[in-house]
RNA sequence: GCCAAAGUGGCGGAACUGGUAGACGCGCUGGACUCAAAAUCCAGUGGGUGCAAGCUCGUGUGGGUUCGAGUCCCACCUUUGGUACCA
């Protein structure tokens, strides 16, 4: 019988779904493992051969667990609100619910042709109002706890189109001839900064490769610094300023502040008004890109103002320049060019002043010295000195100085910036929040608010969203009066943010997730996606999730215990996939040519799992061979009855099993699939060429075989008799005394050189093997004539003599 | 520039805490089966040298530690990802 894999595979998928096979345990006695993909933005590209690299690797995992006795939460949903269906809407007037709609089938048909054990039951949609319900929900939460506030944003602002641009959009339009400018605009704001510690503190006790802990501990960027008050001479008011360095205050040589400071006017003296009120100008016309990316040459204007420095009295000239950021800090520094880069090529530039206080090992007018293990020189007054103190002595007698003289107070601050959470857009979760007439604002009384049907999804002239063109929806009044609704939608990051609490409970109507279930299933064990959502969107869901924690909506701190990232699949020419380049193999063209198996297979076979790594569809070749060794383990060539005997396998080869199960089960374990399924190929070649065809040694090959690839082993299962569903069936067990060698090959070098190997029971001691070695008979030659210096045995791995001419 | 990861045959990759480099697969070469092909099976396959047993070189480059280094240390080169003046 031919091994006809669309005709079984079909068949077993039809049967999962109409017998509900994978549908999630409810009995609680049992110990549950949760594993989680991210939830894919059904795009209308379809999937390909890349998106299923993660998806199989949970399937993987899923399936192993529950042969190892666990109940398991594997589910799928849809993150669907967001730009591109909306930019398609504009475009055609489609709206965007029936492009996602049709999205959405088309990745739920080619998943369920991967044969994933999704429990399909537990779909969600984060554009499904029963689930945005619960995003509006929190929001409401936050916006009660005060961590969702309105503020003045900057925002880029497309003048022609009359557009809010995401800063990836920025070029593109840039490109294409636009303009593109910096507008302050009304915007929501989350408080993700008043969680910055507690982000910080918690990655501690994570699962999670540590360079994505550490890209967001530098993204939160947490540093200890303190604000400096300098008097500013003839104006009588103070200029505060935050460094990190406040053991450099004596090499300050002069005070920079940002364009945009509340100051910037102010300080200029009528000599310089002119120069400063233009550099001012420019720099609002230039977009952030242009301030921070493409501008290395540093650029600012005196204001010709005095400030006194606290440490040694000396009037330091008050520059202006866009290197310094208005949204960091106080907006304002105090420069030490000896000591910091930036400084010194302003200083260079300009023509001020450096001077060394930490003893340097060049000279500083020549290059900038930024070490902090040197000690502090030139640094006294009259009631402070940090000379010969190095940094951290220094910082804390700088600190407490400034702070018993009034002038400056220890201050952490964080990169880490409040988050910008409303979007001028239709496709989104509306902001359930009503404005009145008397200027204040109110929750909506009833979630969820949904969308009005609209005719046009441009943006107003205005900036507002289209929802602002809908007067129905618009405006109403209610025992507080008239109202205004909020124009603003969520960003796409929100739905995102709590999904993975939905699926342990997502038909309820009540609460968000039942406290009980929650309990049973938090945290996610295992958290599987791409290394582009090593920051934000790990960041968010943690901010959400403690939000949530302090609400007692959740029970855990922190949602993901175990994360993984997959490394990206690149395209046959090794570049990444992307239409323009024409070089993306889709998941549908590969299923059909190969099945379902051999895809999930070679997906894994490719390399370890966090590898980036080009896909090679001539290679899948091999794994098609490899299937049909295990169709032919049971039905020979060209006959259709199975030739499975119940005849118990030699010895050798129950041993080969055991090894084989433990090495399977420990790489499953570690997510290292390449290895398990080589070593899978490896059984069935030794099975063939020992001619073992036995019950005992099929079976647990299709054991083994059945996470990775599941329909061939259901169809097999069943042949060889049995009823139920292999995906039911215990995982082997093996005996660690039949896992092990009884005899290993000893290698025999001398000076570190490979000159024999010889066979010999594991258990020999160090005298037996040395006595072995010197008579193998390639190494003897090697021996003559040689004084032994020295005999280096390892037990069950090698001897090596080293050796000297007589 | 900075941070992170990685450089192994023609290709994807394997090698436990330093211990036989190249498992497994692709590709290629030769052979069996066949009228022929497909499928399948068998043998070979890092470079050099040799009839051969073998010898020798070999894990980005150059040094080092060690009886022994793909693995550890130092310097450098290259690639990929992240980031953009955070005081």
């Amino acid at each position: 019988m031919r091994y006809d894999f669309s005709a079984i595979e079909r068949k077993w998928q039809a049967r999962w779904a109409d017998r509900e096979t994978f549908a999630t345990g409810t009995d609680q006695d049992k110990p549950k493992y949760y594993v989680l993909d991210m939830f894919p933005y059904p795009s209308g590209s379809g999937l390909h051969v890349g998106h299923l690299e993660g998806y199989t690797a949970t399937d993987i995992i899923a399936r192993f667990k529950r042969s190892r006795g666990f109940n398991v939460l594997h589910p799928m949903g849809w993150d669907a609100f967001g730009l591109p269906a909306e930019q398609f809407a504009i475009r055609t007037g489609t709206h965007p619910r029936l492009t996602t709609e049709k999205n959405v089938s088309s990745f739920r048909e080619t998943l369920k042709s991967m044969g994933f054990s999704y429990d399909w039951g537990r779909e969600v949609n984060t554009t499904d109002p029963g689930y945005f319900k619960w995003t509006q929900w929190i929001f409401l939460k936050l916006y009660e706890m005060g961590l969702a506030y309105v503020s003045e944003v900057d925002v880029n602002w497309c003048e022609e189109l009359k557009v809010v641009l995401a800063n990836e959009e920025v070029d593109e339009k840039l490109a294409d001839g636009y303009t593109v400018v910096r507008r302050p605009l009304r915007q929501w704001v989350l408080k993700i900064t008043a969680y910055a510690e507690r982000l910080i503190e918690d990655l501690e006790g994570l699962d999670w490769p540590e360079n994505v802990k550490q890209m967001q501990r530098n993204w939160i960027g947490r540093s200890e610094g303190v604000e400096i008050d300098f008097e500013l001479r003839c104006h009588g008011t103070n200029l505060k300023v935050y460094t990190t360095r406040p053991d450099t205050l004596f090499g300050a040589t002069y005070l920079v502040i940002s364009p945009e400071h509340p100051m910037a006017e102010k300080l200029a003296v009528a000599r310089q008004l002119t120069e400063v009120k233009a550099y001012i100008e420019r720099a609002k016309l230039k977009t952030e890109l242009e301030r921070t990316g493409l501008q290395k040459e540093k650029s600012g204007v005196f204001t010709g103002s005095y400030a006194i420095n606290p440490a040694n009295g000396e009037a330091l000239p008050v520059w202006i320049s866009d290197f310094v950021l208005t949204s960091y800090g106080t907006g304002a520094i105090m420069s030490v060019p000896a000591h910091d880069s930036r400084d010194w090529e302003f200083a260079k530039k300009f023509g001020l002043p450096i001077r060394e206080v930490v003893k340097s090992p060049h000279d500083v007018q020549e290059a900038v010295f930024e070490g902090k293990e040197s000690v502090s020189v030139n640094s006294s007054n009259d009631e402070v000195s940090i000379d010969g103190l190095t940094f951290g002595t220094a910082f804390d007698r700088m600190a407490t100085w400034l702070e018993s003289k009034g002038r400056g107070k220890r201050k952490v601050n964080y990169k880490l910036r409040d988050w910008v959470f409303s979007r001028q857009r239709y496709w989104g979760e509306p902001i359930p929040i009503r404005h009145y007439e008397d200027g204040t604002m109110r929750p909506e009384p009833s979630l969820p608010l949904t969308l009005p049907e609209v005719e046009a999804y441009q943006p107003t002239s205005t900036g507002e969203s289209p929802l602002a063109n809908i007067d129905e929806w618009l405006y109403g009044s209610d025992e507080h009066g008239k109202f205004r609704r909020e124009t603003n939608t969520m960003p796409q990051w929100a739905g995102s943010c709590w999904y993975y609490l939905r699926f342990i409970d997502p038909q309820n109507a009540e609460k968000l997730i039942d406290p009980a279930r929650e309990r049973y299933w938090m945290n996610v064990d295992l958290y599987i996606g791409g290394a582009e959502h090593a920051v934000l969107h790990l960041l968010y869901s943690r901010f959400w999730h403690k939000v949530l924690f302090d609400l007692g909506v959740v029970s855990t701190k922190e949602p993901f215990q175990r994360l993984f990232n997959q490394g990206m699949i690149l395209g046959e020419d090794n570049e990444k996939m992307s239409k323009s380049r024409g070089n993306v193999i889709p998941a549908d063209h590969v299923l059909n040519a190969y099945g379902a198996d051999a895809v999930r297979l070679y997906e894994m076979f490719l390399g370890p799992l966090e590898q980036v790594k080009p896909w090679n569809t001539n290679g899948i070749e091999g794994i098609s061979r490899f299937l049909g060794k295990v169709w032919r383990l049971v039905f020979p060539e060209n006959e259709t009855t199975p030739r499975v005997t119940d005849e118990k396998p030699a010895e050798a080869v129950v041993k080969r099993l055991h090894k084989a199960i433990r090495k399977i089960g420990d790489d499953t374990d570690l997510l290292k699939f390449n290895t398990a399924i080589s070593e899978m190929m490896v059984l069935v070649n030794e099975l063939h060429k020992a001619g073992c065809y036995s019950r005992e040694a099929v079976e647990t090959v299709l054991l083994l075989l059945a996470p990775y690839a599941p329909h061939i082993a259901e169809e097999l299962w069943q042949v060889l008799g049995h009823d139920a569903s292999i995906s039911g069936a215990a995982w082997p067990v093996f005996d660690p005394g039949l896992a092990k060698d009884d005899v290993v090959t000893i290698a025999v070098q001398v000076n570190g050189k490979l000159r024999g190997t010889f066979d010999a029971p594991v258990e020999s001691t160090k005298e037996e093997l040395l006595r072995e070695a010197k008579q193998v008979e390639s190494v003897v030659k090697f021996l003559e004539g040689q004084a032994i210096v020295k005999e280096i045995v390892v037990p069950g791995k090698l001897v090596n003599f080293a050796v000297k001419p007589l």
